[in-house]
DNA sequence: GAGGAACATTGACGGTCGTCAATATGTTCC
DNA sequence: GGAACATATTGACGACCGTCAATGTTCCTC
């Protein structure tokens, strides 16, 4: 079988569900608290949040993880594993490309977080 | 030990400027990361989620903190000292009335939080 | 298949966080 | 002033997190 080369830019995107109501409609319950929490914590760190301005901003919509090691200035390791993070909390999808893999943004699970913002 | 409505429910607003422009707008400089990342680290904990829930949807406007420590079952130093991030962060105000502090959220914090969440 | 390139995983270290008991601070009422 | 109440602070402990060097895994190319 002859392997194709796909020249793609977009990654394929999730569904993605808001995890409850707006923090402001309704007490949150604990479990919901614990999901949304956890999202939460994927935000708290610096290098995460440059990571996801990085992937977000990209005109092609995804971007090889070799370069996304210099603009953050850690080791390859550290910014494997803050993608890792990024990616277990829904907020990041990733495609191997040939040896690369290239990782973007998930729209939806940002404004799902945004709608749990929401205030009245 | 539920505490009455007084008059004046409403608490101060701070005022709130905008930490960055959204994710998506720019890459994040590390300053701000780095305060964008503060932030949400108050929001990364489900007990500070379910406190911030349990403000928001006060029709008060605002909570006794007494009324807090119950409705997440942990003890009231823990409650104190979760209400404290928040406050640090900037999500949450309080003003002593009596005895009593009552706290309510700064729902402009939390619209700029949105705001960088903003996708395209 | 061998070598190399790209990314992920492991293990270890120091630092931070959530939690509570004990205690301190501040407020009201007698 | 003193007792009683409400909230904040301190100190200690275990758990989790960010980081890197070393190593593993996967895939391309020759």
């Amino acid at each position: 079988m002859t392997m194709v080369l796909r020249d793609l830019p977009l990654l394929e995107q999730p569904v993605v569900e808001a995890c409850c109501a707006p923090l402001a409609a309704e007490v949150l319950s604990a479990g919901d608290a614990e999901t949304l929490s956890r999202q939460f914590a994927a935000l708290a760190d610096p290098v995460r949040l440059r990571l996801l301005s990085l992937l977000a901003t990209a005109e092609a919509g995804a971007v090889c993880a070799c370069d996304l090691v210099e603009p953050v200035a850690k080791s390859q390791p550290t910014v494997s594993h803050h993608l890792k993070v990024l990616a277990e909390a829904g907020l990041v999808t990733s495609e191997r490309r040939g040896r690369n893999v290239w990782y973007g943004v998930v729209p939806a699970a940002l404004e799902a977080l945004r709608g749990a913002l929401a205030t009245r």
